[in-house]
DNA sequence: AGATTTTGACCCCTG
DNA sequence: CCAGGGGTCAAAATC
């Protein structure tokens, strides 16, 4: 197996913000009853009904800690990150995702910025959740990945497989303008930074 | 109308 | 060789 060929990207799910699960429709409700007006939210931005197959479906009440590994081979990465939610807005390519379901087009664009269609979807022995299988959608890019989400659309685990042999289709985030120096937003660029880095 | 998701079935690998 | 599980296919449904 090539070193590269798999890479897990994300393990979310240990330290929730909450203690238990609670109802989507209750989250939110909640939300927009504490949430100060201090957090904006732009209007591209959609709250979407939590399907299956929503990736990085975060919750309004961020923060959530995300932690990251890497397992190319023996050069293991490991580091974990915090999001916050002042910070969400600076996210492009999740704010892609979270606009999925306008005018009933759902949008491919995942958090790394990339094009995804799934393919499949099974129950892994062993994991609570489902797995989902998805492939690139540019031509002939053989890249795949698997991502395990929970029952609230969190995302447990990515596995990606093989490199894109081509550029992102979103937005670059380099040219951004950069905010002040937050950990979020070297977090983001770093995470999409994980298929550059591999790209090389 | 076209792209994407869903989902059951099939194939292949591994123990 | 066999069984179980993971990964993929493909038709139907959905948006």
């Amino acid at each position: 197996m090539q070193p590269h060929e798999k890479v897990v990207v994300l393990k979310p799910v240990v330290s929730r913000p909450f203690s238990r699960f609670r109802p989507f429709p209750k989250v939110l409700q909640d939300f927009n009853a504490t949430c100060s007006p201090t957090i904006t939210i732009p209007e591209e931005i959609e709250l979407i009904r939590p399907k299956a197959t929503q990736l990085a479906s975060l919750p309004g009440n961020l923060p959530t800690q995300i932690a990251a590994t890497i397992d190319a081979g023996s050069d293991a990465i490991s580091e974990e990150v915090e999001v916050n939610a002042e910070h969400f807005t600076c996210c492009e390519h999740v704010t892609a995702c979270q606009t999925a379901g306008r005018n009933g087009v759902r949008s491919r664009l995942s958090l790394d910025g990339y094009n995804w269609r799934k393919y499949g979807q099974k129950k892994v022995k062993g994991s609570e959740f489902p797995r989902s299988y998805y492939k690139c959608t540019h031509p002939s890019c053989p890249v795949k990945r698997k991502v395990e989400t929970t029952v609230d659309g969190q995302i447990a685990e990515i596995v990606y497989s093989g490199e894109h042999n081509h550029l992102k289709p979103g937005k670059p985030c380099s040219p951004r303008k950069p905010l002040s120096s937050t950990s979020t937003e070297v977090v983001m660029c770093d995470m999409h930074g994980i298929d550059d880095t591999m790209q090389e």
